[in-house]
DNA sequence: GCCGTTTTCGGCCCGACTGTTTTCAGTCG
């Protein structure tokens, strides 16, 4: 995403936490700035594109006054009203309103009784117990307070959704080990399948008089550290794998669509929901719908229940971020996404020829064994990849062979010869034409020379006849690199305009393209192809994560290239060859 | 500060738990 939208996201973040601390007359201008800051880091497009102000207060939660402060960020690099306020906050204060159990009432207090503007002086006060002297301030709030700045930090890490994953499947079948648990599931940014993920929150089905078994359950889980909250129909714990929170809430068979709808998510999504309930007289909380007058229950026990009562087709989890897709489920008029099952092939795979775990023969066996796939693409990588022990021209005419003869045995032609070339610095590649012309497909990549801008170079690529998808074409890794500075949009409108696909890599710390620019790709046209980039043998299960990118990024079937025939594919390449000479030579008279 | 097939003013999502109260404020999700 664009840095500036980021910039500016956090700076309308700031702003309501601002004025949250001083206590502004109107609460709700607080609830105005976070709504921005959200709509702002959502954006697909760097903002300008949405100017002039006039444009602008067309997106929902931009009003006119933001607006402006956009355009003036735009045009002078701050926001004179955002300059003042921090003049007005003890700049420490804003990082410890994130502290959990720090509200601004609570830092108010310590401001105005002993004074206290900076982190170190707050430390020291609860330290020497002038804190605890106040009042208001008994010794266990103190505590409270202490705690939440140790565990502020690791809580501030969030997680990869592949680790998530895995950790909230052994804390569901840690659970389904109870007779008394009648359903188990996910919430939250695991169940809507976000990229990483900080807490987890679980929710339980069961009757109320088994609650207290199942809450004792949780407690004398030795993968425990910490009991936060224990009440009768919630419960947090800090739990050891990876140091997360684990929020518990359970609930009634006929409040389970109602609490599992509440607890996925996302908050925006559930805030527009209860503004149509809203407008029929009713209310929705985590129990149910509910008549407002008489209080009479209309649905609860299901999620379809409840978004059929308010005229609605059900959502998937994956898209409930009020972009738009309330309006659809209105309409009927939801996108059908892409599934896991809908996958016919992986389309990037490594073997022992390069920098792979299995030799070509153990691949398809394994393949054939565990997925029901109809092909499989090898793609081991080009010369320039030392590190990966990259493949020559030679190697790769050998490994054609040893991939026929592989396919002999197995009686059909199951894996396609391909490659993952390299994209040098000037845009070119690194494999001559003739031996790209004897593959079944060419991904191209970008594995060097990050920091200059790799726009052109991408274009380049996309402009070549032979090249058919770009891997991985941001560069990031989550957690350790951003992407390297290019152009998205200019990419996707390149590889709209050449017949080429952009690939969704499914690696844990890749996800890219990301959900943003997936849902870019597929607006304009772009095929894309979903790869488990496998180099071992579990690698092949990350397809899961790719799926969940694209249908983030409202990705039919029909968007996703691998959801068709080895035959369909060959379509999609000579498509290619029918559009890129002339592309090419309209180039050539520049 | 935003928003609008009950509109340009008067609303704005809703409940649980904790710690301190003695009926509730603060915080969280």
């Amino acid at each position: 995403m664009s840095s500036r939208n980021s910039d500016l996201a956090h700076i309308f973040e700031e702003i309501a936490t601002i004025y949250e601390f001083l206590g502004v007359e109107n609460r709700f201008r607080v609830m105005a700035y976070r709504k921005a800051a959200y709509v702002v880091e959502h954006l697909t497009k760097d903002v300008e594109n949405y100017l002039p102000v006039k444009k602008m207060v067309k997106i929902s939660g931009i009003g006119p006054s933001i607006a402006a402060k956009i355009q003036e960020y735009l045009e002078t690099g701050s926001i004179k009203t955002y300059e003042k306020l921090r003049k007005k906050v003890p700049h420490d204060f804003i990082d410890l309103l994130k502290v959990k159990g720090l509200g601004p009432e609570t830092l108010k207090t310590l401001h105005r009784e002993l004074g206290i503007d900076t982190r170190e002086e707050f430390v020291q006060a609860l330290k020497d117990g002038r804190v605890e002297s106040l009042k208001g301030f008994k010794s266990k709030k103190v505590q409270n307070i202490i705690n939440g700045l140790r565990q502020k930090e690791a809580l501030e890490q969030r997680i990869l959704l592949w680790d998530a994953i895995k950790l909230s499947q052994r804390v569901i079948s840690f659970f389904k080990k109870l007779p008394e648990v009648q359903k188990i599931a996910m919430g939250g940014s695991i169940r809507r399948r976000e990229e990483t993920i900080g807490d987890l929150d679980l929710l339980i089905q069961a009757r109320d008089k088994d609650r207290p078994k199942i809450l004792k359950h949780l407690q004398n889980w030795e993968q425990v550290k910490k009991v936060l909250v224990m009440g009768n129909k919630k419960a947090s714990v800090m739990i050891r794998p990876m140091d997360r929170q684990l929020d518990l809430r359970l609930f009634k068979a006929k409040e389970w669509g109602a609490g599992l709808l509440y607890f996925t998510g996302n908050k925006e999504h559930n805030i527009h929901l209860r503004k149509v309930a809203i407008e029929r007289g009713w209310k929705i909380n985590e129990y149910g719908v509910f008549e407002v007058e008489s209080g009479q229950r209309l649905a609860g026990r299901t999620e379809k229940e409840i978004y059929k009562i308010l005229d609605m087709s059900w959502i998937p989890p994956e898209i409930r971020m009020d972009r738009g897709e309330i309006h659809l489920a209105e309409q009927g008029k939801l996108p059908e996404l892409v599934k896991l099952e809908d996958i016919r092939g992986d389309m990037q795979m490594h073997s022992t020829w390069s920098d792979g775990r299995q030799s070509i023969d153990e691949l398809a066996h394994y393949v054939k064994q565990h997925y029901n796939y109809n092909y499989i693409v090898l793609t081991d990588h080009s010369k320039s990849s030392r590190i990966a022990r990259g493949l020559d021209e030679e190697q790769f005419r050998a490994q054609i062979k040893a991939i026929s003869a592989v396919n002999e045995k197995l009686g059909e032609d199951f894996i396609k010869a391909g490659a993952e070339v390299d994209i040098l610095a000037d845009g070119s590649l690194d494999l001559k034409d003739d031996i790209l012309e004897e593959l079944d497909w060419v991904v191209a990549a970008i594995h060097s020379r990050f920091n200059q801008d790799n726009t052109q170079r991408l274009i380049k690529a996309c402009e070549h006849a032979a090249v058919n998808v770009i891997a991985h074409p941001t560069g990031r890794i989550l957690g350790q690199r951003p992407s390297y500075p290019v152009d998205m949009l200019k990419v996707i409108e390149a590889a709209a305009q050449t017949g080429t696909a952009l690939e969704i890599n499914a690696q844990p710390t890749r996800m890219d393209l990301n959900e943003n620019w997936a849902f870019e790709a597929q607006k304009q046209g772009v095929k894309m192809v979903i790869s488990s980039d496998s180099h071992a043998p579990d690698n092949f299960e990350f397809m899961e994560l790719g799926v969940a990118v694209a249908r983030r990024a409202w990705c039919e079937r029909g968007h996703i290239l691998n959801t068709a025939s080895w035959q369909e594919i060959e379509e999609f390449k000579s498509l290619k060859r029918q559009q890129v000479p002339l592309k090419v030579a309209k180039d050539g008279e520049k």
